[in-house]
DNA sequence: CGGCGTCTCACCCGCCCGGGGGGACCCACG
DNA sequence: CGTGGGTCCCCCCGGGCGGGTGAGACGCCG
């Protein structure tokens, strides 16, 4: 067993850090909390003064986002590395997060025993991915092998009825959808037509419904 | 100094179960912490068992909603009060909550010693809500004491028009919507002219979105 | 080459819907 | 007691929308 790592905790939920401190206490040996921080601020002062192994961040601080402090820290002469911690689930985040030079993105419904070996996994220098999101982008980019990338493509959809449907959910009517899309507004009604076929409605309102509830736009 | 709190937590989060009991635990003659779950199943075991005085529950946990366990276990012949932990500071979801029989609705940056604090409130028999969204539910006191619940009332809709619009968002025609609510369709009319107005939209398909979007309807 | 699906556009029809009036009743509030 | 808001209903009107049918252009695949 090496040298403990060194981990700085930044969230500002004093609760939040308190279980993580709680539940890192028992790998005392493998994984060393040295610092807490409730704001970007603290944070900042603290990894350059400490130069941790790893900051241990949640992405959405209050107002404050925890990508920006990533991308902050990311810069820093002497960078930690930055594992976020979120409860978001989602695909986009994950991109984002390694984007803005995270090495890690776990959901907080790890546990400890978890957590201390993907921190482990972060210092040997492997980017970690909470496992069900892992699971869900390895099939988003099997679809992307198929070639359906676009919202709807599970229902049928063609692309360009994904386009028209998502600016019916912004409440354009079919001039404005025709103008936006550089089409006669006779295109805009055949492509509806379709669509209202394949989602089984009759008319916008309940097809912006099903859109919603599918979760195809937001 | 009474006999401690008994409360049990309703977490998925591993984590935020380890933070509660660490921030509870220097209050251990306040606050007991008699039982943990991280699951709706085990919860209601649990709480059937050991009938703590507060089950102090998330109130998104992953997939189940911790509303719909606070309305079962208010359904118990021996309840607990309820008291629900967030991150969302919104208004919306207090109604709910409250709606749903809870006793407390607390935002996660709360630290031990408020929580310890709202604990003891909530077996004194009050209500007790976060005072950030206190101030805000203050303003809209009146709409509550006339007992105005309705999904929308946030937005200053009539429970006509919420109604009206519930079933817009199920996808009726307005003959339809008339026919459900015994109206003539005249009268429907009107309360979508009302509830265009309110929303700031000028078609149904925007009032869907707008509704759906807002979380008024799932 | 000849289907097949997509995207594009057109014409016609019927009517629901949005927008503008107005007016009735009831009830709470001042 | 007046006033204001909520609920309910009515009229008229024009345009947007839903529904049907048809067709030309393009790319794909067998």
């Amino acid at each position: 067993m090496e040298t403990p790592v060194r981990v700085v905790l930044v969230d500002d939920h004093p609760m939040v850090r308190a279980g993580l401190s709680a539940m890192l206490a028992p790998f005392a040996r493998r994984v060393r909390v040295v610092g807490q921080a409730g704001d970007v601020t603290t944070a900042l002062e603290l990894v350059t003064g400490l130069s941790p192994d790893v900051a241990l961040v949640d992405v959405r601080m209050g107002t404050a986002s925890g990508l920006d402090l990533c991308r902050t820290l990311a810069a820093l002469p002497v960078p930690p590395r930055v594992v976020l911690l979120s409860v978001y689930d989602d695909e986009q985040y994950v991109y984002e997060a390694l984007r803005a030079g995270a090495s890690g993105y776990l959901l907080k419904r790890v546990d400890g025993e978890e957590l201390v070996r993907r921190l482990e996994e972060v210092m040997g220098g492997e980017t970690v991915v909470d496992v069900t999101l892992a699971g869900r982008i390895a099939a988003s980019a099997a679809r992307l092998h198929r070639g359906e990338f676009w919202p709807g493509a599970h229902l049928g959809l063609t692309q360009r009825e994904s386009e028209v449907l998502s600016l019916l959910v912004a409440g354009l009517s079919n001039r404005a959808i025709a103008d936006r899309l550089v089409l006669g507004q006779e295109t805009v009604k055949s492509h509806l037509r379709a669509l209202y076929r394949k989602l089984d409605v009759t008319d916008r309102a309940a097809a912006v419904t099903v859109a919603l509830r599918d979760g195809m736009f937001r």
